[in-house]
DNA sequence: AATGAATGAGATTTCATTCAT
DNA sequence: GATGAATGAAATCTCATTCAT
């Protein structure tokens, strides 16, 4: 099924330039030229611009899931959400020029009417419960919902002043220091067991 | 000065509509319709479109420095770290259907390589600069800045994850959690002090 | 009449401005900045632009006349042939970078319907004509007319020439070639007389 | 390849309709009309109006090498040049409404600061360089270049005459002058020779 | 007379989408 | 399925001209 690959190839060409440029500044010639499918091409594969769009989100979604079950192979919870807090680290350099790719994402199309947003909404949600799962798991009972909130929350955030104030500095301090939280609380989460 | 009125007027609507469906999205013609003033006047104020969203961003960073200017009338810097902090409460329904204006800016035109987003990184230094400031205050030396830092990405944090998954209460509770943070800081470095 | 003072500056800054970017390229914002006189009160001295093109004509008309004029101090028709066809070393650089005001004006609105076209016409009879008095006055007859057109021509195929190729050089060559066709043309003029 | 088609038919509606209002006087709607060619799709071929300004700039360009090319099937240097004096007669309408089609475009063109003008400083480079070839293989060495300005310079300068004065009378005259000094001028270089 | 501001028609340009083959 | 080309609506921008005071 060759139509298939091409089918990918836009979707990944699609997802890494409308990161970059937001996807409203990119157009589908810019897509098609990005993954050397021939404009008039493009629509017997995606049927509007924002269909394209949608897959893009479906790719984030996807992509999240698969970082998220990569996660799962570390023994431990605390691994796995110290492992979360640092992942920035290696896309450091895209997030400061570029910012998050999911809030770029978030914030440009739960602007929208169309039914973007509704896709779009996912991808924070999927983080945040993941993350509260690991929690659970550590028997944090009720607490976990507002341990995962906070988590994303620091991570967002500082992807955010990473990209405004552009200081590699302050974001390596800030995971560290996000790191730092997660040891603490396990520290003194096992200290409250009996 | 009738012409600096409807300057004015201009850059309101403009700030206003910019805000809700983002710079790109928004036409000088919904400019325009939304401040009552001719397109074709619109470019007597502004020679282009980019020269009306700097102006944007201009007010927004004055809107910045008045609403930290007003929480120096509180005496205390603990007082005005937790009204920053839950600042957002105001704006809770603007934050979930549109995001931060600020965030919003920064994503969108720290993508550009105009000028623009020069003026748009200003937006977070004033008001880490300014929390670091009331960390140091408080005698918190060296330690202000990552302070200041914490509290910034919080903030933005939380109003991403309430754009995203649209609840209040997760929004509260973070919030409330944040006052906490500062309440227990402040208790901690009291019981330190000699 | 401080009113026909600024009338002057108006038709002044206009000739100067238009033989520097053509008619119209210019617009009458750039007349009004650089006259000084504001927009809006251009119109009171112009009903139109092409009221005040039509204004810029008759002084590039009035010009002309008054160069010719001066020349007439000469004594001697050669004298004044020569000066004549000498005149673009005063005008050099500007003949590089612009070409000839009078070509300029002639090329842009011979092309029109408007009745502007009537006036520019006049730019190149005077010349002619001087140059065909000067001529007759030397007793060339019938020949006069043939020889004015030779005169013009070449000096504004050289005003071309030099426009175009930015040789100062050969400017300067034909310049001398043509002074030397006039002194050649009248040694011989005057071995030829009884 | 029917593509390659329409952007000739647009290049040369282009050409006409601008020689004949001049370039900024002529809209691409003008053009696309002439042409017969939608508006929105002139820009499928070319990008801006100056790079279809450009193409006829180019165009006018391999004309001129054309018409030299033609030219050089004489047998005769003299011939060639002679041919070249008078290659106006065939125009003669369209110069006397509308200018010589190259002056039109150095004039308008070298007044602006895009590359266009760079383009268009060829126009007579290679009319000029034909000419003094011709004299070269006729053995005039340095004085070659001198007689290909002052054949390119009247042939200019009478143009414009053409064009303001509106005498086909004093048009035929001087092509004949012009011819005739190219045979005296064979005459006497003739009679030079040993 | 003077002037900043206003107006609207029209020009350039962009681009999602469709067409024809 | 594939593709270059076509289309038209809409956006940005320009500017001669007019208005209001």
């Amino acid at each position: 099924m060759p139509g298939e690959e091409k089918r990918q190839r836009l979707i990944e060409a699609a997802t890494q330039v409308m990161y970059q440029q937001g996807t409203h500044r990119t157009t589908l010639a810019d897509v098609a030229q990005a993954s050397g499918v021939p404009l008039g091409n493009v629509y017997y594969y995606f049927k509007t611009k924002d269909a394209l769009v949608e897959a893009v989100i479906k790719a984030r979604l996807q992509e999240i899931r698969d970082n998220l079950h990569a996660l799962e192979t570390l023994p431990d919870p605390w691994q796995r959400l110290k492992a979360l807090a640092g992942i920035g680290r290696s896309f450091r350099d895209q997030l400061m020029s570029y910012g998050c790719p999911y809030a770029t994402l978030c914030l440009e199309l739960e602007k929208e009417e169309t039914p973007l947003a509704q896709s779009s909404s996912e991808l924070f949600a999927l983080q945040v419960d993941w993350a509260e799962k690991q929690f659970r798991q550590l028997d944090f009972g009720d607490e976990a919902r507002d341990l995962a909130v906070d988590l994303l929350a620091n991570m967002q955030g500082i992807y955010l002043l990473l990209q405004s104030l552009r200081s590699p500095e302050m974001f390596e301090r800030k995971l560290t220091r996000l790191e730092k939280w997660l040891d603490d609380l396990a520290a003194s989460h096992q200290a409250a067991l009996p």
